[in-house]
DNA sequence: ACAGCCATGTAACTCGTTACATGATTAC
DNA sequence: GTAATCATGTAACGAGTTACATGGCTGT
């Protein structure tokens, strides 16, 4: 029974390694798509609300999340909760499966490729707006970061953070040569 | 009759712009898949041969390319060649469509973020890995742009693969620091 | 009262992949 | 001759999205 999950269901599974347990055990699909919002958007896909929601089962049908019904005024709840077998399916996954190579889905450098089937100021406008859209992420992003601060148990995540904004400040800077180059 | 196409179809209509008319006119899928593993792939994406296919058709349905049988030996192949109309949908599609941000799916970050759950070693190693599967990638990279050359025709896609390295380059840098700072 | 957020799910659909099938041409 | 490459397609499937549907809770 491997019956290998997607990389996206082993993400939202580790994200639920970072919950700091509180009275209810676990979190809500509708918590785990917000902090999916803050970290899993920045380097891999925040999944629609659907999604998590079809993750959630799958992973409990595994045994590696618990739910559990919370009673919430009217409302009942479910919440969730890694498990150990989760747990360990997360480090089985880590060790012994390969990295994939990241992919880019780079519409701005698709339609540059084509810049000869624009105006030379078309070109600048969609470099400029792309610049705006960059520096719109990095401070979300490093509002993200802000939050991490240096606590220890967050402090792989806070690598990937700073990984990101390093990231978007190199990718602004080639961007500002390439206007130039242009003109 | 929008019946809006695809990036992924825009992209491959695109990569057919670069066509240099020879005897026949036009690529087989073939060609064209070959052109996307140089090209596309390191910036979005490169389709499998059975979606290059059903592209091509969807675009000959369109009007934005044609078909041409040539009699090639025993076997008769198909060659598709952009077609004004085609020409002239790419410029519509890049003049009125709004850019989406580009999409990354980074498994190293991901992996990363779980750093708590692997030990010091599989992390570095994790990340030596990467710097290697970089190098080849970049390595790939340069020789098609080496390819390019200064030609003007090109000059475009020139820029892209100039970004491609670049970005490259940066990655690997920030990766490095990353091992130190993790050691 | 009304808006906006919290919360959960189902159904239809799109995009793209892998697996399967087939066969000609070319280089060794 | 036989392996690699050229060439073209169909079928089944998977991953993920949008649209739809529902309703409670919270702040003003």
């Amino acid at each position: 029974m491997p019956s290998s999950l997607s990389t996206t269901s082993y993400a939202l599974l580790g994200l639920l390694v970072f919950d700091q347990e509180t009275t209810d055990g676990g979190m809500t699909g509708y918590e785990l798509k917000q902090r999916a919002d803050n970290t899993l958007r920045f380097y891999w896909a925040s999944p629609a609300m659907s999604q998590i929601y079809t993750e959630l089962e799958r992973l409990d049908r595994h045994g590696y999340v618990a739910a559990t019904e919370v009673e919430d005024g009217k409302r009942t709840t479910r919440r969730f909760a890694i498990t150990d077998a989760g747990r360990d399916a997360l480090g089985e996954w880590l060790r012994t499966s390969a990295s994939e190579f990241p992919q880019l889905k780079h519409p701005i450098a698709l339609r540059l490729m084509l810049g000869s089937l624009m105006g030379r100021g078309e070109v600048r406008a969609m470099l400029d707006d792309y610049l705006d859209q960059l520096a719109d992420r990095r401070r979300d992003l490093a509002a993200v970061r802000e939050l991490l601060g240096d606590r220890n148990d967050v402090r792989f995540p806070a690598h990937v953070a700073d990984w990101g904004l390093a990231y978007y400040d190199s990718e602004a800077e080639i961007v500002e040569r390439l206007r130039k180059e242009i003109d």
